[in-house]
DNA sequence: AGGTTTTCTGAAAACCTTTTCAAATTACAT
DNA sequence: ATGTAATTTGAAAAGGTTTTCAGAAAACCT
């Protein structure tokens, strides 16, 4: 059986308060006693019961965290973040896969809350309804991570997509291409979606090319639809030299597609992706892109986590940080 | 204030013992008693509280799960696996990512064992010598993913490493390659290192291809590393007309060198990967690779922890998940 | 030495549940 | 109606810790 306060308490011939006083105020014991209880510590590797503490400071020290996909190598760079800070802010992580599904969301937020977690970090998927009113009834600290919630009034850390698509499309203006399209997610991704396809708009009218701003499709997550909506791109637009990717995925799926048509990138038509996923690096051609700071976006949503449970608000509500936009081989000069 | 069982129970004017009756044997409260309290839980939205429920069942229903590096693609699929294996079986998840650090990784032991947590998954990893120790001193149930520990009794779950070797090179020398190359894991990672350099270098004896048994470069985890071995390997060997990486990642890091050299995959030399990760078909070439059965693998893991801890025992000690063969379009015949 | 602070210590309450045990109530049999 | 068995209920203990409070011991001052 686990050592208890009681055991150590009477190995040390004290009382259990004296051994807790050791553990958490050590100042205020004798010299004498406390190094006879850390010594009763040592030699009964005791350890203190975390059911028995949360019982009386009300909290776990644990933090929840909603990822969509963890297949995703976007998530990648934001759970490393995340628990770094964590570690830093005596924080344990609870990570679960929701697969974007509303019931399973709401189950894990449950599960989170039954199991006293002290906040929850919800990444990238859209902060629906239900999600907000459930967490409005738990009255559960929660932050948004790389996504935001423009109608209510809920702490993210996030990029500005709009400006990070408007660079992206931008880029590819400056190379001298004219005939644009693009792969979007579905519009109602509050951040993936419009803000990203209005960027692409933004560039696009900014540049006396209104006609291109409808040269688009659309594509859910993964690889494979990205591979599809491309077919159905370069079918109905064969002219297109350039094609901004909503994500790096995307961007993979479309020069896999151009690549099975005998088309090479970036000779034939250059493609620039959105995220800088690690993978972005690896492929052949390097993407050219929009990076996103995953790793610092994870970290400060959890440091912004712990700032709203300690003190109950946050000094920013809405936090964007820089974007950037990195050049490698997938996009040439026309 | 969140409400308690106190609550609920003057609410419903029973005692609280019925109140505790009526969630966990119903059937031994009269009909009447157990609606009205069933009413009072809904109103008040009562939620037992888990720290409280936890210092009586000693129990904490939660896994904790160490993962060396999550940014790299592999884990995907094992995390997803335990995932669903937990909830089926009505765990809960806490993973945390080690970066193969052995303070890090001992700190997260301690950190979960104070949590409470009811076992530990430690997946990929060697089981250092201080790990066990530690295990064996915490008396903590652990079980291993992905790969195993010859020289103690722990439970594992993973592929024939060697065997799965020895198949993706027979599938070499079988498409007519006879002078084969091999990037390696360093030998002392007790999984992806000897036993693949042995079922390679087992294939090509059986062939009579003795000398290439040392056309060998050696990479760390990362593409990166596995560029840099690539240069070694062929500057080393320039005759190859094939490599087996160890990893995928390796793959798309040898493939990568050769474009910068301009020798094409598979037109000047074929390359098969390991571990099918989920970009293996992204990349171009798409990977021919030998498939591991991750989302098996955690699930099965998952399942096999939650055996351990409730009986103490496990059937199988050491369990062997069918690998495969995927050809695509990195190997070609010669 | 006597009185007053200060330092140190232990008993007990509190945190929230589950569960045992005994008492109270009901149902049943004769 | 009476005794017995079965059902239902509540009081209280237990689980392991922190913390308050009061008392004891030590230190200080005149």
């Amino acid at each position: 059986m686990k050592p208890t306060i009681r055991d150590v308490a009477s190995y040390a011939n004290v009382s259990i308060s004296t051994v807790s006083r050791v553990m958490n105020a050590p100042e205020t014991v004798a010299e004498e006693k406390r190094v006879k209880v850390l010594e009763a510590i040592e030699a009964l590797q005791y350890q203190p019961n975390a059911f028995a503490r949360g019982l009386i400071y009300k909290k776990s020290d644990t933090l929840g965290v909603m990822i969509p996909d963890i297949e995703n190598p976007y998530y990648a760079g934001l759970i490393r973040g995340m628990q770094d800070a964590a570690v830093v802010l005596g924080h344990s992580l609870m990570i679960c896969n929701t697969d974007r599904d509303k019931e399973r969301t709401l189950a894990y937020v449950q599960s989170f809350f039954e199991k006293q977690v002290d906040g929850i970090v919800f990444a990238s998927d859209s902060l629906h309804k239900e999600y907000y009113e459930e967490m409005q009834r738990l009255r559960l600290p929660y932050v948004l991570a790389s996504t935001n919630a423009p109608e209510y009034e809920i702490p993210s850390v996030d990029i500005d997509d709009e400006q990070g698509a408007y660079e992206a499309v931008k880029h590819l203006i400056d190379s001298g291409h004219r005939r644009i399209g693009m792969i979007c997610f579905p519009l109602d991704k509050t951040i993936s979606g419009q803000p990203r396809y209005d960027g692409f708009a933004r560039a696009l009218r900014e540049a006396g090319l209104n006609k291109f701003v409808s040269c688009v499709a659309y594509a859910e997550h993964r690889f494979e639809d990205a591979y599809e909506a491309a077919s159905q791109l370069l079918a109905r637009h064969p002219e297109l030299t350039a094609v901004f990717a909503a994500s790096d995925e995307f961007a993979m799926g479309l020069i896999s597609y151009l690549r099975d048509r005998g088309r090479s990138v970036p000779e034939h038509v250059s493609v620039i992706g959105f995220d800088n996923i690690r993978m972005a690096h690896m492929f052949i051609p390097k993407l050219t892109t929009i990076e996103q700071p995953t790793y610092d976006i994870g970290y400060r949503c959890v440091c912004k986590l712990h700032e709203l449970i300690t003190t109950g608000e946050v000094e920013v509500l809405r936090e964007k940080l820089p974007h950037r936009l990195i050049i490698r081989e997938s996009t040439r000069r026309r």
